[in-house]
DNA sequence: CGATTCGTTCAATCAATACTGAATGAACCG
DNA sequence: CGGTTCATTCAGTATTGATTGAACGAATCG
């Protein structure tokens, strides 16, 4: 029993890290690892009772989550608390986010391309050459999300606790 | 004249936002587009000063994006200083970065799995869960970057300045 | 209604980390 | 060899951003 709890708070730890050199709140990898391990609606109340964490955090970062589809909220009949879930699939969204990132950084680059002078051509052929690659690798991203979405409609996650 | 350094500065420093919100520093993203721009090799005198930014910073930053594998230490006969240019299909460099990421989540996955109670139904299957799909994106990505890489060594980049 | 229980927001605090200047050491040059 | 030019490291500063406690407003219950 103890045995677990060390490795649950472990992995949960873990997953805060993870979500840090993501460029996210280590908070919300935290609440992310509960969920996965935890499963199931919790409220806003257990999570920052179990995480050690202010309530605001859990309330700030549970918007971050739910914002990034990650979470979804619930209800529990009877009980005027708010509920949260992991949404179905939520790993898609982490690629989504990646798809997005580069999505910005293929129009940072069409932007240069047309605010330099044509004639620099060199600068022009780096860009290009890096614009042409970022979207071709943006298309195939995304097609893949396409495909594991689809795969897992076939045979969707089971088991609620 | 002063219409493309209005350009150039602006897409230097978009670059810099976009390395941020990548979970780099800044000053590195903005050396990466001054590369991306100016091509050839670059002194990190030069660097520091287009930038400007102390030594201390270029030196370092150089070193991140040494180790990154998106710049490559060169030689001007004749100078001694250290002269630094993009590596040969730089970008491939960022995605790998991702795919190394999503490892370090896979075997957090697989230890969580491991050390976790059997029993724990619902845990097991929610991990096993995200770790096959984090496994298959993994794979998918890490394919694609060899198709990517491939297509690029048929028609090979060009142009130095 | 009055009291209580929530969730959210906001200002303030705290922690992490990027950045800098100065110091150090290595490589070259006369 | 002294002198110079670099790059790097390190201790300190500054900035950014996450976290918190307190205040507020909304909803529920007796």
């Amino acid at each position: 029993m103890s045995e677990s709890n060390q490795a649950v708070s472990a992995f949960i730890e873990r997953m805060g890290l993870a979500a840090q050199s993501d460029g996210m709140p280590r908070i919300a990898g935290r609440m992310l690892g509960y969920f996965i391990i935890h499963g199931g609606p919790a409220s806003l109340a257990a999570l920052a009772d179990s995480l050690q964490v202010s309530r605001a955090s859990v309330s700030t970062n549970a918007r971050i989550l739910r914002n990034l589809g990650v979470l979804e909220a619930t209800a529990v009949p009877g009980d005027r608390q708010d509920y949260y879930q992991l949404a179905e699939r939520h790993y898609l969204r982490l690629l989504e986010g990646y798809v997005e990132r580069m999505g910005t950084m293929s129009t940072s680059l069409a932007q240069a391309e047309r605010e330099l002078p044509a004639d620099w051509d060199d600068a022009q052929a780096r860009l290009a050459d890096m614009h042409h690659f970022i979207d071709n690798a943006r298309d195939n991203i995304r097609e893949l999300i396409e495909r594991l979405a689809q795969r897992a409609d076939e045979k969707p996650p089971q088991g609620r606790s």
